[in-house]
DNA sequence: GCAGCTAACGCAAAAGGTTAGCTTTTGCTG
DNA sequence: CAGCAAAAGCTAACCTTTTGCGTTAGCTGC
């Protein structure tokens, strides 16, 4: 997330807007290890002092500009009944998630954030779209369903601790399963 | 974990044992975010160039410390019961992975690893724990015990994935909920 | 609107970190 | 003990990062 602006219009707006451009062009063009603080201000048509200034590093900078890849760009889809729901989003996220981009921007989301808010932010958005899922449920009469902290314990992190501590594949059976896990749960 | 050496014995162990060492003496001198490749080599008694080829960058070499920090002393101990053993371990392992200086090393470890590696020894290190202690079990007959699989997705990876994307304090108590929660999961 | 104020940016120089080519040392092997 | 190759030393160029100072641009109150 971008840092609070002392003043939120006009020119840093611009130049946030233009740094953030210019992260997304390079990061297509030359590749994500390539990219430099001198050359994405240079991209930006700003000067370097600019980005130390406001954003420290270039790890925090990159955090900022992974956040806003992760945020969900859509409410989850509806089919009708909780577990479909569920099913249909873990899969979805873990695939995204578990992708090598997907990957490369969890990382850097972690990686330059020294108060944390940037991977409270990403928490977040799951969060949010279970929220959905879940007050959907409840207007369709649903009844015994996990809160949304038991789905993130649940489903969200063993998704999340695999992706980031383990090297091997994972897969949409592995979703499934924990959806159908964290369900049973609730209902036993 | 340190790279392989074609060359196990001789001079490049003492050089990496210098470095590492180097590390450790700074880390505790002048604090985590003034190391420096320059600096460590100097106190190493070695040139910067040699840890840079040998390391890549300070991130790298500041994943291979911290994986040694992260790395178990001793078995857990034996409270004579599953439960017990379980609560136990789990409450220590969250007590010092939520510390700061153990979030810092679990950053470090994830951060300056291109490949996995150094994440995978991480949890491959807590695998080893819980097997001991499933292990201990069977021997005592104890029954209808869950996998190493099993404790990790619902008690290890809950926990780390709060340590890692949410601000907020974790207690003791969280770790015995989870526990539990997952030994009653095997039972039903 | 038009001063006055201050946060944010541009510029440039200095400091420090990183890389690369080449030489020397060191440990293994026959 | 001689030959070989891996690893470390050395040095210089390169790039990144920091820092101080002057300038611009957006707010605020009159």
């Amino acid at each position: 997330m971008a840092k609070a602006m002392a003043r939120p219009g006009g020119r840093s707006a611009r130049v946030q807007e233009a740094v953030h451009a210019a992260v997304h062009e390079l990061d297509a063009e030359v590749g994500r290890d390539a990219l430099t603080v001198p050359l994405i201000a240079a991209r930006a048509g700003v000067t370097p002092s600019t980005v130390y200034r406001r954003w420290g590093d270039l790890r925090e900078l990159l955090s900022d500009v992974a956040v806003e890849h992760l945020r969900p760009e859509t409410d989850p889809e509806d089919h009708g009944e909780l577990v479909a729901d569920l099913t249909a989003w873990a899969e979805q996220f873990l695939d995204e998630m578990a992708s090598p981009p997907g990957r490369a921007y969890i990382r850097d989301a972690l990686l330059g954030d020294p108060d944390g808010d940037n991977a409270g932010q990403c928490s977040a958005y799951a969060a949010e779209q279970i929220d959905v899922i879940l007050r959907r449920a409840t207007a369709r009469g649903e009844q015994q369903q996990p809160d949304v902290e038991t789905v993130i314990d649940h489903v969200v992190a063993p998704m999340m601790y695999r992706i980031l501590f383990r090297p091997g594949a994972l897969d949409a059976a592995y979703a499934r399963r924990l959806v159908a896990d964290c369900l049973e749960r609730g209902r036993r």
